[in-house]
DNA sequence: TAGCTTTGTGTCAATTTTACACTATCCAAA
DNA sequence: TTTGGATAGTGTAAAATTGACACAAAGCTA
């Protein structure tokens, strides 16, 4: 679906905002994309954020989670899916999100209540250190993350929680990955994001089944050990199957 | 959970309500609680609509869906999902709904975004036409329903949705049925939120499995034909499952 | 008492799940 | 060049789960 991003005699509603839980997966673990806010909040508290802003009055709620992104990295037309609003009258309780906000926002005392959306990105498709306009945005393991600025680490369990139900039911784990991947690499993903060791081999077992893997005639190159064969995902199998619908994907 | 209904010193924030899918189960069909709106919108456009209303500045969502319940049915710590936020700019485009907003509604116009909650009742413990403050409610047969105020269709539709996908990871459907009831009802509430025929002997293996329910020394009385035992709902039984985690539901 | 209606029950075949261990291949270091 | 370290890749058997299917029992009514 294509998007207008264009923000034309509008304004930004004081009340309603977007947050984005950007999962990216290094190869190794499930990451998140983070805004550190700098100086200006690490006295009080933490400095790791969501991307998030508030929304236009006449975009919808879609269109502001993918400008949030594009905004961020640059990248459209990227999988999507809501995780729920949230908005405790004192989510702003904490005192370093309180200076934050006067830095940003018109009115910083204003009740927000918050949309939070979940992607899923290539990591290799944006690498912050690269992209000039957002030196502030770093990937960060979500295992690592203990704390987080406003409501934003219970919004990042409940994006997990989603990914985690969703994950069972459809194969959405692809959107994570490089074009090219490895058996095993999918393997860890979805380790990382059901949070659960899953047998080698009945796991390629049931992969294979649903029959939405193109294997390349091409293997890995330069491992200091057995290269992999490498697989593409085959989005017309996978239409196929959504059609006569499928449930059974559990793990 | 106890909640404070309570609303002191504080204002409705004009650009955020809620909306509750009030499901019930009338023994045949599940059905849902709908206002009728009445003449001033017949003339345009659908009388009914789901109960919801503006939040106010101090309370939460999960608050202000827990008073609008209680405020129409009188019911508290009543089962309660949200489904998601809902906000299309032109979600007001309905005649009928500009024209009834102008009757209820400080700022008729203000762009508003709207969360929606489902929850089951036990359809037995409200029945609107005994509660002289709401003449104006009704349950309505779910499959009955071709169309609603504002967007209210579309989230009914996203509400069976998450109903249908949750009653397959946990046993809620136990909050529609009285506190008594037989595995037939049971069963029947179980096709009708599936939406799906489902195989009498296997459907009462897999129930009786969870061991969840408790056979009470009782049979129904008065029925025209071999009367069924009643069972009643086992509580702690299912804490236990709950703790030690249970995927394993699905029909 | 005959007939209608719904309850309640068991088995077998097919499928799915789980648990489990060893060889093959590449790189690097000695 | 050989050896050691690392990961890839593969099969099977037992257990559990699913799906399909039919008939006798119990109560009410006419």
């Amino acid at each position: 679906m294509q998007h207008n991003l264009k923000k034309i005699n509008s304004e930004l509603n004081p009340n309603v905002s977007v947050d984005c839980v950007i999962f990216g997966f290094d190869l190794e673990q499930l990451t998140v994309l983070l805004i550190d806010r700098g100086e200006i909040s690490s006295a009080f508290g933490p400095r790791l954020a969501l991307p998030g802003n508030l929304i236009y009055d006449n975009e919808n709620l879609d269109m502001a989670a993918n400008r949030v992104l594009a905004e961020l990295t640059g990248l459209k037309n990227i999988y999507l899916e809501q995780v729920g609003a949230f908005g405790d009258p004192d989510r702003i309780h904490k005192e370093a999100d309180r200076e934050w906000l006067k830095s940003i926002r018109a009115e910083p005392e204003a009740r927000v209540i918050t949309v939070a959306y979940y992607t899923l990105v290539p990591m290799s498709d944006y690498m912050p250190q690269a992209a000039s306009f957002a030196k502030n945005a770093d990937w960060v393991p979500v295992n690592l993350i203990k704390e987080l600025a406003f409501d934003h680490y219970e919004i990042l369990q409940a994006a997990k929680d989603k990914l985690k139900q969703k994950i069972k039911i459809q194969p959405i784990g692809f959107n994570l990955l490089p074009e090219k991947f490895t058996l095993s690499q999918l393997h860890r993903l979805y380790e990382s994001i059901l949070d659960k060791p899953l047998d080698k081999r009945n796991f390629r077992r049931k992969i294979q089944k649903l029959d939405i893997l193109t294997s390349l005639r091409e293997k890995q190159r330069g491992v200091p050990h057995k290269p992999s064969s490498l697989y593409e995902f085959n989005e017309e199998k996978y239409q196929e199957l959504t059609q006569t619908g499928f449930d059974n994907f559990g793990f």
